[in-house]
Formats: C-alpha cells, structure tokens, sequence
DNA sequence: ACGCCGAAGATACAATATATCATTGCCATT
DNA sequence: AATGGCAATGATATATTGTATCTTCGGCGT
C-alpha cells in the first residue's frame, strides 16, 4: 500500500506554499494572478478547465480574467508540476504533491466528473518502457481510466 | 513478438469488408455516407478529426458534409470497434482488426502527428485492475504516450 | 531617466463539439 | 396507395476549448 518514496500530501494554505517553494526553485515568479489561478484550481472539486478557472478568478476578484492569460498560466504551473492536464477531460488538476516528479494514473468519473489519481511507478514505468522499444523519446504518458466511481455506483444502486 | 491471439490485420478493401461485417454484426447499417467516412478515416495517415474528415469526404463526393454527421457516425464507429478515438490529438483512428476487442495503447508523435498503437493485453488488464480497484466500473481505459517516434528523431540528428 | 523584459490584458480567431429541428427514405401495417 | 414509425442524414446555430498577436504595465539594472 506504501508507496516506495513518502509522499507529502498537502492541502489549503500548505499546498499553496508548497507550490510557490517548487515554482521559485523552478526558477518562476509567484505572481498575485498566478496565486490567484493556483487557489482556484485547488478549491476546485474535480478538473477544471481553462474558462471555468477564469470564470471564478474573476468572479473572487472583480477584474474580469481572459482565458488566454489563465491558459498562460496553466501551461507553465503543468511545466513546473504544479498540475496536470487531464486529456480525456480537456481540463486540469491541482498536483497535491509538487515537490516530486510522476507519471500519475488519472481515474475519471464520467458520472459526476470527479477524478482522482493513482501513483504506480512500475505501471508507468512498462507503459514508459513499451514506448522506448518502439522508438519514441521524450516521452509524456497519459494514463487515464474513464469509468464510473464507486460514489455514482452505489448511488446507481440505491 | 507474436501476441497471444491473431490479429488478423486488414488494409484497404479487405479493411473495408471486416469493418463491414463487423459493423452489420452489432447490427448497424453500412450506408454510403458511413462507407465514404470509413474510407477516409482509413486513407488518412494520421488521426484524423472530425473536421479534416468532413473536408475529405465533401471533396471525393462533391456533396458538402457537416461536421456533426461526422461526429455521429464516428460516434457509431467508435461504439462498433471500427475506430478509435485518440484522446490526446481529439481525433481518430481506424482499428485495423475490427473483429476483436482489445485495450489500446497509442504512440503518438509530437512532431509529425502519427500514431501506432501497441497491444499489451498484460499492460492494460495492470491498468483495468487499478481502477477496478478504486471502485471504478464501466472502464474504458485511455493509454496513450505523446513523444517524439523513431523516425523524427532521426531527422532531427541528421 | 532610459531601455529591457517578463507578466498580464485585450481582441480576434481557429478548432473542436453538441443541440435542435427539419427532411428523406425505408419498411410495415392498413 | 395512404399512413405512421423509425433510423439516417441535412441544416443551422451555438457552445466549448485553444491560439495568435499586439499592447500595456511594472519591476529592474544601467
């Protein structure tokens, strides 16, 4: 169940502060917008896109936000593993835990949108090896499972 | 190197005719307007969208085709096993063995935008069973690793 | 003060996807 | 032949997602 390396997962304010330290190793500045984007897509319950991030930055703000800015945005907090981009969702995920590198296993709920994420190095790593025997390089996976959670199952049931 | 069942791989009309019978066995129609999209969809070398296959079949036939035709059918296609859509590029792909199920795992390039798919029935079943394990049913896997393929990382070294 | 440069704003547009309603053609029943 | 049901397709509109381009702002070093 462990996983081979601790894991911190963080939440709220710690998450916040967590990604600003791994941001500004990376060498990016931790703007008042971008603190801005990374609190919505934290406070969001399940991958949020690109116009939903602007719609509630402006709304918590005032100043109206262009999707193109939180687009911006998005692609440097998804360079500096801040989060991920869900590619069967067109949207995006907060990454709990910055300060180390995976390829993550994203389960999406096509029920009620939630999505959760599983770590498993040695699956990863096979998907990673399959694409390396037939030649590919600077490899980026998606692992996603679409399907429906256990929460919208039972609730099926009932 | 073999997998554990034939595929029995198709191109052109012997496509064609698989997809055809595959498609007349789950009870579905094989009318002009689904052929010619199958036929472009099987032309193309890369994943095509819904758009680009709009335009080629507008162009072989004169008619104008709307994208949301194209959307259905594809719809259909993807629901019979005759194709596949490739999340990461939101397109298409033709199946090249319509007559058995499996889990793909696509490669796709981010250079030239071609795609091959593996077969791993033991990689994929690894991924089924850690959703199944989070409580997740109704699974449909998405195993796809964007990189850079064999050919385009030649070029670039020469 | 001046110029440089990265961040963010503004605007426009391209690409992808869905909703809705009308039309056509086929088939079965009457 | 008329009627009605039904699946496939057409037509149109619109929603959603993603980029390109140019401008403006603000910090920072000289």
């Amino acid at each position: 169940m462990a996983t081979a390396h601790d894991h911190r997962l963080h939440e709220g304010q710690s998450l916040a502060d967590a990604a600003q330290r791994a941001f500004e190793r990376a060498g990016e500045q931790w703007t008042p917008m971008r603190a801005e984007i990374f609190a919505a897509l934290s406070a969001a319950t399940k991958p949020a896109s690109a116009y939903d991030l602007a719609e509630a930055v402006s709304g918590s703000t005032g100043r109206r936000v262009a999707a193109n800015s939180v687009y911006r945005i998005l692609d440097v907090f998804v360079a500096a593993n801040l989060a991920r981009r869900v590619e069967s969702a067109n949207a995006y995920i907060v990454n709990a835990h910055p300060e180390c590198q995976h390829d993550c296993i994203f389960l999406v709920c096509d029920s009620c949108g939630q999505a959760s994420h599983v770590d498993d190095d040695a699956l990863t790593g096979s998907v990673r090896r399959a694409a390396e025997k037939a030649g590919f390089t600077n490899l980026r996976p998606v692992i996603e499972v679409r399907g429906c959670c256990a929460q919208c199952s039972e609730g099926d049931a009932a």
